[in-house]
DNA sequence: CAGGCGGCGTAC
DNA sequence: GACGTACGCCGCCTGA
């Protein structure tokens, strides 16, 4: 076959049998390097742009031409007789940039994962590599490759493509841009020289005379041989005067055909793609997209077999996954169906009866390997007693990369296995589940130990999972009667609002379209118009613009009014009543992998974000109660997150406010307003505790300003008067950043990291956002880890002393308690002990703690 | 009718 | 565009 069909390619003409597809790897990893201007690295800061090009590349030639005999042909680091001849070769130009060098090894492997046999010796350059190849073989060669150094190589047997320019390059093209034929192109270059090679050439010579002299004259050589022949005399002259520039050029430009690499063309058969390398590299480097375009579905079902009983080589040695599905065939009210997997084989056993469990929990494999293990525990009702080590694989899995969308098994499976999995209550589902996570295992387990985040997992996360299940299982207690009639009330008061809204507006309109409030607003009654919504859709009605509006038309505070009560019985009164159980508890569910900071997260119902401003938070908090003969006890850290700040930054005047156990607003305003502390006002006070808030979160002076009602003068002024009070802070900002912009990522006090993309992007919003994440999230994340911390120690202490007080939420820097009336003064002591001992800092931790009947009392 | 998106609002 | 992290409500639109 002489060519493929779709392609661009001419085929050489002469030669004999297969063609030969020589690939010339270091000029295409320049080209790839600069010609794509983005930034492309994995979320760990690893450049990938080069790699990744060249990948597409490889992948299109392969498609494209389905070469049966490839070469790629890498120079090596050694040095080249070129080095010898001429010591400046290449040395004025910079040396290969760290961020290719990285990529190369990478290159390599993608290219053998590829099947492709990859060329480098040392002592010559690819070129030689590709010369001596492309002479010494009888085949028809294509030679893919950019530049023109091989352009001598160039016959009736031995074609150039390059992909960029998709163009083909033959003899009759060499003659038709140079009017030479292809061997006579570097006798050519050695007069005219080329910059970008540091071929030095002779001075004042370009191509279009060294083209004619070398028409003229045939080579160097005869040209020096002929010097006197030559006019004008300036011209001569130059020649003279370069001759042993000219000399030096062509012996750079000499291409060696003596390298010493296989010369059967058998060595370069193109071999299957080795699938499971290549998605293991694409999964290191973070090719998502080439990663979907991955073929070859596992189907891990395939390998599962049904068994009886628990199967004995299972535990032959080496770690243990395991599966377990409720969803078919009921075991006398338990589990149904185990799937077992090691590295390489797995079972599906279903109808596992009580003995046969008792079995696999006798077991002592190396590890176990479980995902979601508070699921587990709430599916057997208890956390599951396994002897030995837990791996588990979807807190692993969000450690590596908190900023993931999801972490469900099957798309971890897709992703790093390539395997899709059949449906849990298919047959083998379960079996092909365990087999997932068997092969998930070394990798992962393999990245967190590389990143230092094995305690973290460990000894914090998975411990953790099943405090929180135990939270989840108890729940919290609401009082039901008072949700009802708080719910009348409210329903009642909205009835009234809405009506009034109606009369206002002079017709029946609904309160909750944003749309129908605009008409109504903006149109209707002319009010004026604000900002635009988030999106630029539309004009926004949210609070601000209501509360301006307010001012010159009585709608605008019904409108608000209704808003907040609505907000109150849709959000958080329904849904409570709704949720309660038939002991009137609520049970949320926490996400422990939900947050890209390392927080948790809560839903079904949120009892993160209860209300608690204002009398209406009072109203809602009121509903959450504690057992009969039973209180609620409040802990909150006080300024966790600024102490952090304090502790991470080393700011001395800062840290000492907390030592000394100052209010830190009032400090603030004292620091920034260049006064003493007792002469701060409420005013003041106000202004220092936003831009404390606000430093934490990056807040720019023009968020400041908006804040506050300020103008940027002022705000501008506020923060760098701030920042002069706590150079530490600004510092520290900057180093964050900075790190980020290196390494990647961001850490916490717990060594948990977030990658920190966007820092080079070249939007500057982009950038900025990236900038405020990379200061926030150690703060933040350090704040979740710390409570974490004090989580497990508080769980371990209770039971361990044989207290019945119970965890019962967890609000990020705050945690509520259940306790028995006679526990209160013994677990309150216990409980700030443990916060504020959790992890010592160079500040001191301070828990404010409060007790009551309901929330709104205990805090109080 | 489900699902996604936009707008808004609650928490830390 | 401008303050970080979440979840959930409603209206509205789209596609079945």
């Amino acid at each position: 076959m002489r060519s493929s069909p779709g392609s661009s390619i001419v085929l050489p003409k002469k030669g004999e049998g297969p063609v030969l597809y020589l690939i010339d790897g270091t000029s295409f990893v320049y080209r790839a390097h600069y010609a794509v201007k983005e930034y492309l690295s994995t979320s760990w800061g690893l450049p990938t742009k080069a790699v990744y090009v060249f990948t597409r590349m490889m992948l299109r030639i392969l498609r494209e031409f389905r070469p049966e005999y490839l070469a790629l042909c890498l120079d090596e680091k050694a040095p080249t007789f070129r080095h010898e001849a001429y010591q400046d070769y290449k040395a004025q130009r910079p040396p290969m940039p760290e961020e290719l060098v990285v990529q190369l090894p990478y290159i390599r492997e993608i290219a053998e994962a590829l099947g492709i046999r990859v060329l480098s010796v040392p002592g010559y350059e690819a070129d030689d590599l590709i010369a001596t190849l492309a002479h010494r073989l009888p085949h028809p060669v294509v030679i893919v490759a950019g530049d023109r150094d091989l352009f001598p190589l160039v016959s009736e047997r031995i074609y150039i493509w390059d992909p960029i320019r998709e163009k083909t390059i033959t003899p009759e093209e060499v003659l038709r841009r140079y009017g030479l034929p292809p061997e006579k192109i570097p006798e050519m270059r050695a007069l005219a020289g080329d910059a970008s090679d540091n071929l030095p050439g002779v001075k004042g010579i370009g191509e279009k005379t060294a083209c004619t002299l070398i028409r003229t004259f045939g080579s160097v050589e005869n040209l020096y041989a002929r010097l006197s022949e030559v006019t004008p005399p300036r011209l001569r002259r130059l020649l003279e005067e370069g001759r042993e520039a000219a000399f030096l050029s062509r012996e750079l430009l000499t291409l060696r055909t003596d390298a010493p690499v296989p010369l059967e063309l058998s060595a370069y058969r193109v071999r299957d793609p080795d699938y499971r390398r290549l998605r293991s590299l694409f999964v290191k480097l973070e090719f998502r997209r080439l990663l979907a375009e991955l073929p070859s579905e596992r189907d891990l079902g395939a390998e599962v077999r049904r068994v009886d009983g628990i199967p004995e080589e299972a535990f032959s040695g080496g770690p243990v996954a395991l599966w377990v599905s409720p969803s078919r065939g009921l075991f006398g009210g338990a589990w149904a169906t185990l799937g077992l997997a090691n590295s390489d084989r797995a079972w599906e056993l279903s109808g596992v009866s009580p003995s046969q469990w008792r079995k696999l929990l006798a077991a002592k494999p190396q590890a176990w390997i479980l995902y979601d293990l508070k699921a587990l525990a709430h599916l057997l009702g208890e956390a599951p007693s396994l002897q030995g080590e837990i791996f588990e694989v979807k807190l692993a899995a969000w450690l590596l990369d908190p900023t993931r969308k999801s972490y469900l098994l099957e798309e971890l499976a897709q992703e790093y296995l390539g395997a899709r999995l059949p449906a849990p209550e298919e047959e083998k589902g379960c079996g092909a589940r365990a087999l997932a996570l068997a092969q998930l295992y070394p990798f992962l387990r393999e990245e967190i130990s590389r990143a230092g985040m094995e305690r973290l997992l460990l000894e914090v996360e998975t411990p953790l999972a099943l405090v929180l299940f135990r939270m989840e299982r108890v729940g919290v207690r609401v009082d039901r009667e008072y949700l009802r009639r708080l719910a009348r009330e409210l329903r009642e008061r909205l009835k009234e609002l809405e009506e009034e809204a109606h009369r206002l507006a002079g017709e029946v309109f609904n309160l909750r379209s944003g749309r129908d409030l605009s008409r109504i607003l903006f149109q209707k009654l002319g009010l004026p118009r604000g900002k635009r919504t988030p999106k630029g859709t539309g004009y926004s009605t949210d609070v601000e613009v209501l509360s301006e509006l307010a001012k010159q038309h009585p709608l605008p505070e019904r409108l608000l009014r209704y808003r907040s009560l609505y907000k109150l019985l849709s959000t958080y009164v329904e849904p409570l009543l709704a949720l309660a159980d038939s002991r009137d508890r609520v049970h949320t569910t926490f996400h422990q992998t939900g947050t890209a900071t390392g927080r948790l997260s809560s839903s079904d119902p949120n009892l993160q974000n209860i209300p608690i401003k204002g009398e209406e938070g009072e109203w809602i908090r009121r509903a959450f109660v504690a057992e009969e003969g039973w209180r609620l006890l409040s802990a909150d850290y006080s300024q966790i997150e600024l102490r952090l700040l304090a502790h991470f930054s080393g700011d001395e005047n800062l840290r000492r406010a907390f030592l000394e156990g100052r209010d830190i607003h009032a400090t603030t305003a004292a620091e920034i307003f260049g006064i003493r502390p007792e002469e701060v006002t409420p005013e003041m006070r106000r202004l220092a505790k936003v831009i404390n808030f606000g430093i934490a979160y990056g807040m720019s002076a023009f968020g400041l300003a908006k804040e506050l009602g300020l103008d940027l003068v002022q705000a501008r002024a506020f923060i760098e008067r701030y920042f002069q009070r706590y150079p530490g802070v600004k510092r520290y900002m900057e180093e964050k950043v900075a790190e980020a912009r290196e390494k990647g990522y961001v850490t916490t006090l717990l060594g948990r990291r977030r990658p920190i993309p966007g820092l080079k992007a070249r939007e500057k919003s982009v950038r900025e956002f990236a900038e405020r994440t990379a200061i926030n999230t150690p703060i933040q994340g350090s704040g979740a880890d710390l409570i974490k911390l004090a989580m497990l120690a508080i769980d371990r202490r209770l039971a361990q002393e044989g207290y019945t007080a119970r965890l019962i939420l967890q609000v990020h820097d705050e945690l509520l308690l259940e306790v028995p009336e006679e526990e209160i003064e013994e677990v309150r002591e216990l409980v700030r002990k443990e916060m504020e001992e959790v992890y010592p800092l160079s500040v001191p931790l301070k828990v404010n703690l409060a007790t009551g009947k309901n929330w709104a009392e205990a805090k109080a």
